[in-house]
DNA sequence: GACAGAGGGTTTTTT
DNA sequence: ACCCTCTGTC
């Protein structure tokens, strides 16, 4: 990064520029978050705009708390208290619970998660009678939620969503029953303030309420975020968002990469900014990047460049299996630790978690210090989820997701008979499940000794709830825990697990603490209302780590972090581009090559790239070829080696290694210059028409299992034989630039390939 | 109501 | 292979 007060041209471009849409394209390590406390600070600074009149929109917490806090240094911890930045749904749960009203929802809503939303959907199908096989409710909330996402309802199905009845009568149910809870989902932050905008009142207060609007990672909004956000600045067009559409890499969660792609057209008159200089990595990392990138459609012109040095070169390594790998980066590791290098500078990527594993353990026998990103997260555990439960009924009587919880939690003899008719009983009056049990008298359905527990259940709630008047969130919470016996029932438990859970409902003791201290701080009044909502809106706590470790996490995770040593693992095709069960689009295969991307442009300096010729998946072994990816780097700059464990090379390639590891047989003579393996295609012209890269990913794969050239006639009905696919059928003789196929091949269904891989069976 | 065993499903993650 | 969920038994 250059020195702290110089910015180059189009930095200081966007740095400088105040009223109307800018729209910036920020290369990866170009220096985003710089340009953008840069010019939220000269807005207030140099251009007078109050500091509550300007809105700065992140995806998530962590980038809001470092937007902050850079900005802290730039412009004063005071600024910054009236700054509006946040992130899409805080911001807007905040103004709904200062407006929300206006479209009925009342002020102490509570925002329910995906196990939340899950257990509504679940109660939905049961009410409608329909079988869970066939309508498995992760799926039916799915395809709600991608509904929503577009911002349809129940009766705004457009033709080409589901035919499927039942999932609409799911959808609407589930919408009543959201209502009823007094409660929303995620997607009904974004879109209940739509729907505020669009009115005339509350909207034109809002609107008026933000002269400057900026949006960061543009290329992550959906449909209805960006139909927010140009309902916020329709008045003024006062909107700088920033993104690079080279890294958009969650299309699967609704995010729409054309949103940053068609901004110019929807905003006429859009000034454009360009960030393409690299501060962050070598320039072997970021020429690498760019050969992996560059075959991809549609993208924006732009060609990233560093004036840093070249760096070692990137190096990829062909290894044996998952267990070889490990132990190779472990070794790297190692080395690179000996070699002075911090651990905490060092990060191991891969595509699914399902491969850290293996990882873990070859780091653990190495007495390696490590953390894994991911996994379930501290707000998901049962325990918290519990404790939660019971504070968001306090404050929520009518949330029935949080009631069922806890109605017998810990066991309080209330069984599935009991809740069931206590369900029925409150669904025949029309009211929540908390209403029902204030009359709980007048169920006569009910026995009477099980009415006396949920009579003894709702005093409890009652007691607590008057506590809450009184008595800081924290000293509720405990309450809470104690009268319902939660604590005694683990205390007894006396196992490992139940000490776990102890030690992490004391942690959430003290996160309350930490947030009751910091509202005092900030001058506002604790509450049970501002806790709930801090915790909804966010995914996990962060850990502070005393000690620097190895990082391990997926790619995904990886994303706007950068570290001193990259080990990008299972570069494999089908691992990397990743292959799932259903067939997959050329959308999504684009989607993994900027994946593949985002992972090279994470690393400062060191790049290891590596694949196996076996896995172990899924309880499976797979059989890898280098993935597409590792073909598209170029030649110069990048070194190809392969452990001993790797037997598909003949042995008089192998030579004296070093130590463990082989160069291999093409790379062996020259250093800089050597071509990359032979088996990789030369990278294809961006111009090249989408069947010419399929025909090079078989190429790839079968080449390098050494398949041979077909001999003989080959035409429709031919029986042929594949090196990866097995024995299968000819459909169709197709012409690929050279001769090739269509065969349809038993296991893995119709595939093009070229004729020379084949041979007759 | 606790627990064992079967069964199903497995990319990626935030809010 | 592994993990979560559901179901049936004691």
């Amino acid at each position: 990064m250059s020195s702290d007060v110089e910015l180059n041209t189009p930095q200081a471009e966007a740095v400088a520029h105040v009223n109307g849409p800018l729209l910036v394209f920020a290369g990866a390590g170009s220096g985003k978050t710089r340009v953008i406390t840069y010019r939220v600070a000269n807005l207030i600074a140099r251009e007078g705009i109050a500091p509550y009149r300007i809105l700065a929109v992140t995806f998530t917490n962590k980038a809001a708390g470092e937007m902050k806090h850079r900005l802290e240094g730039l412009a004063g911890a005071d600024v910054v208290r009236d700054l509006w930045v946040g992130t899409f749904h805080a911001t807007c749960a905040r103004l709904l619970r200062r407006h929300g009203e206006a479209i009925g929802l009342a002020r102490n809503f509570l925002i329910y998660d995906t196990q939340d939303q899950k257990a509504v959907v679940t109660r939905a199908l049961r009410e409608l009678d329909l079988d869970e096989r066939r309508y498995p409710p992760r799926s039916v909330l799915y395809q709600i939620l991608k509904e929503k996402q577009e911002g349809r309802g129940p009766d705004e199905m457009t033709a080409e969503s589901y035919v499927d009845d039942a999932v609409i009568k799911a959808f609407r149910r589930y919408e009543a029953q959201m209502r009823e809870a007094n409660a929303v989902d995620f997607e009904d932050l974004i879109g209940h303030m739509v729907r505020l905008l669009e009115r005339e009142t509350e909207g034109d207060a809002i609107r008026r309420r933000f002269t400057h609007v900026l949006v960061d990672e543009f290329q992550d909004t959906n449909a209805m975020q960006y139909r927010l956000v140009r309902a916020l600045v329709r008045d003024h067009q006062n909107v700088c968002v920033v993104g690079d559409d080279d890294q958009s890499i969650y299309r699967w969660r609704g995010a729409d990469v054309r949103n940053i792609r068609y901004f110019r057209r929807d905003f006429p008159g859009a000034t454009v900014v360009k960030l393409e200089q690299n501060y962050r990595s070598t320039g072997h990392i970021v020429r690498g990047a760019l050969g992996v990138i560059a075959p991809s459609p549609n993208r924006e012109p732009k060609e990233l460049w560093t004036e840093n040095e070249d760096g070692p070169p990137i190096e990829v390594l062909a290894c044996a299996d998952e267990r070889d790998e490990a132990a190779f980066v472990t070794r790297r590791i190692l080395d690179a630790r000996e070699a002075g290098s911090n651990l905490g500078e060092v990060a191991v990527f891969y595509r699914v978690h399902a491969q850290s594993r293996v990882l873990e353990e070859s780091l653990r026998a190495a007495n390696l210090a490590y953390q894994i990103v991911g996994g379930t997260k501290f707000y998901e555990r049962a325990e918290v989820k519990d404790a939660l439960a019971y504070l968001r009924l306090l404050m929520n009587p009518r949330s029935d997701v949080d009631m069922l919880r806890i109605i017998n939690t810990p066991a309080r003899g209330i069984g599935t008979t009991t809740i069931d008719r206590l369900v029925a009983f409150a669904g025949s009056r029309s009211e929540s499940l908390n209403d029902a049990l204030e009359s709980i008298d007048e169920a006569r359905d009910i026995a009477a000794a099980a009415q006396k527990r949920l009579g003894g259940l709702r005093n409890l709630l009652g007691d607590l709830r008057a506590r809450m008047e009184t008595d800081s969130p924290s000293d509720v919470l405990l309450e809470t825990l104690e009268r319902t016996g939660y604590r005694e029932a683990l205390r007894a438990d006396n196992t490992a697990e139940a000490d776990a859970r102890l030690e992490n409902l004391a942690e959430l003791v003290g996160t309350i603490r930490d947030y009751e201290t910091e509202a005092i701080a900030a001058g506002e009044k604790p509450s049970l209302e501002g806790f709930l909502e801090r915790v909804s809106l966010q995914a996990d706590v962060d850990s502070m780590r005393d000690e620097p470790r190895v990082t391990l996490m997926t790619v995904h995770g990886a994303k706007g972090l950068e570290f001193q040593h990259v080990f990008l693992t299972g570069m494999e095709e089908d691992m990397f581009p990743y292959k799932s069960m259903e067939d997959r689009g050329e959308e999504d295969m684009e989607e993994e090559r900027r994946l593949a991307y985002v992972a090279i442009t994470r690393a400062r300096r060191h790049l290891l790239i590596t694949h196996t010729s076996a896995r172990q998946i899924f309880g499976k072994t797979r059989w890898g070829t280098p993935s597409r990816f590792i073909g598209n780097l170029p030649r110069e700059g990048v070194v190809h080696k392969q452990t001993r464990g790797v037997k598909n090379t003949p042995q008089r390639f192998i030579d004296r290694p070093d130590r463990d590891l082989q160069p291999m047989p093409w790379s062996r003579r020259t250093s800089g210059l050597a071509p990359s393996a032979p088996s990789m295609p030369a990278r294809p012209a961006p111009s090249a028409p989408p069947g010419q890269r399929y025909v090079d990913r078989e190429f790839f794969q079968d080449d390098h299992g050494g398949g041979e050239g077909a001999s003989g006639p080959i035409r429709r009905g031919s029986r042929v034989h594949h090196q990866r696919f097995g024995e299968g059928e000819v459909r169709s003789v197709v012409n690929a630039g050279e001769p090739a196929v269509i065969a349809f091949f038993p296991g893995w269904g119709e595939k093009k390939v070229l004729a020379r891989f084949l041979r007759p069976a």
